[in-house]
DNA sequence: TGATATCGTGAAGGTACTTCACGGTGCAGG
DNA sequence: CCTGCACCGTGAAGTACCTTCACGATATCA
């Protein structure tokens, strides 16, 4: 009973463990890390934002988004563009070549997910989704929060 | 077809997501990192070892290890040891106070696992564990390996 | 207008990683 | 025996991610 309930908690953890790794890796071979893509995803799922709402959404202190828009601009994936009404904020924008980036990289995705659930049959895809989903529940109310998606 | 697959995708990666929250912050209520626990419970599973067997067995540069020894060694929780025959060599070694908070998080564990997965009905917490040994066997081929467990 | 809150960043610090260089040691082979 | 090479652990230096605290500039509200 409950040794069923740890191998499903081992499995999970394994998966975490490996998928972080091919993440990381696979990000560092395109020069980005995992801390400055999660940025640039927000970026294009919340459009221009000052750094304050970008350090909200990622759940870490605005001191540490300054740092990781450094290094985005610096690559030349996003720019400080003035606040239009606010002089204290800037927004963070999306360069064209972030955006090509993004779009390739959701294209990876997709393709990972067909690498990794392809050969499970959609009743078994379906049942593992389900699962997840309520695991996730429970996920949620253990953890304080921090960002959203 | 494969908005399920990426369904399941996100779902695995939000898990990720939560549950490495989770590790961290409990962790560190108890005053460790995810890094130094993981060498901990590696001891734990293969008895006093050398660095070098450590970094092998993390997956991470021998060098690393020294500095995580140090810690751990500065909060009490192991020791390094003469090797009986080789004098270059280490053995770094787990205190009994070390012993004993892995033991405690071991239930930790447990009951994390009854919290996440205790509503499932067995069968579909084997069609979930079952599902996840195919996704890690996928998982396994396509990264480079680093680590054991 | 003046108190107060907010935006972003400098300064300082901690952890987790890396590579490179180097001294100490083990282990053959000549 | 002793020389050369491989291996162990660590100092030095560097990167990335993260934090808190302090501060100047700006917004806001009474």
């Amino acid at each position: 009973m409950a040794d069923a309930r740890i191998a499903a908690l081992d499995r999970v953890l394994e998966v975490t463990v490996l998928l972080g790794r091919d993440m990381t890796t696979s990000l560092a071979a395109a020069g980005l890390t995992v801390a400055r893509t999660t940025l640039l995803w927000r970026l294009r799922a919340a459009g221009p934002s000052t750094q304050r709402a970008l350090a909200d959404a990622l759940g870490v202190s605005a001191r540490n988004v300054t740092g990781l828009v450094d290094g985005l601009a610096e690559a030349g994936l996003v720019t400080r563009e003035p606040h239009p009404t606010d002089r204290r904020a800037t927004l963070v924008t999306l360069t064209p070549r972030a955006e090509a980036l993004l779009t390739e990289m959701a294209a990876g995705r997709a393709g990972l997910a067909e690498q990794l659930f392809g050969g499970l049959p959609p009743e078994r895809l379906d049942g593992l989704v389900s699962a997840l989903d309520e695991v996730l529940e429970r996920l949620r109310a253990l953890v304080p929060d921090g960002a959203a998606s």
